[in-house]
DNA sequence: AGCACGATGCTCT
DNA sequence: GAGCATCGTGCTT
């Protein structure tokens, strides 16, 4: 059984909240360890440029944010809380700083590996889904259009608008508004078809 | 089921 | 030196 082709650059090259919405139900493609691991995308997050106060970029260009202001369809992994790796896509135009947090995956392939190493704990969370599928700062920069990158991103099945939910994102405790209540944080539950 | 807290190290001021 | 796009545990309702 062949995969499918990886989303293409034009996906990620346009406004960060179409792309958070769309890349719900996308799945998440990770080589790791020789073994192909894989899960649904069920939550996410848009940061959207030096104005919005709850972006990285809110600080300019620096050596952590500079892939932000590169070619969208790229990865933007960082390192938090002394222990967390955080998986963003890169959208926008080349310049623009914009990504959206992938902060849940529901597993498709891999589920063995994936059980082991969260201990048989799920992999709904940014920092959950990044040590079940190994990603780590090496991964920083790599292109998620192409298979070889050993981590891309496929398209899915089409998710309605109608079973996404948006709120404020998650952990911006200390950021003024409106930035920290914009409602630029996407899910939805493919199993149970909208509540959970 | 809900909160408080500690772990742990990088980034930017 | 402060703060962090978090998680798991342990304790209280």
């Amino acid at each position: 059984m062949r995969s499918n082709a990886p989303l293409p650059r034009e996906f990620y090259q346009r406004p960060t909240l179409v792309v958070a919405r769309e890349l719900l139900g996308a799945k998440l493609n990770c080589l790791s360890d020789g073994v192909n691991l894989s899960g649904i995308i069920t939550e996410a997050e848009a940061y959207i440029g030096e104005e919005d106060l709850g972006c990285h970029a809110k600080a300019g260009k620096t050596k952590r944010t500079a892939v932000m202001y590169g070619p969208p369809g790229h990865a933007y992994v960082y390192f938090t809380y002394g222990m967390h790796w955080m998986l963003n896509a890169i959208t926008e135009r080349e310049g623009f700083p914009a990504a959206v947090l992938i902060r849940a995956i529901d597993p498709i392939d891999g589920l063995d590996l994936i059980a082991t190493r969260r201990a048989g704990r799920d992999t709904a969370g940014p920092a959950k889904l990044t040590q079940a599928l190994g990603i780590d700062g090496t991964l920083n920069g790599v292109d998620l259009t192409l298979c070889s990158s050993g981590l891309w991103i496929e398209p899915g099945e089409k998710v309605d608008d109608i079973v996404i939910l948006a709120g404020p994102r998650i952990g911006l405790n200390t950021v003024p508004e409106p930035w920290k209540s914009m409602p630029w944080r996407f899910r939805y539950y493919p199993r149970t078809q909208g509540r959970q």
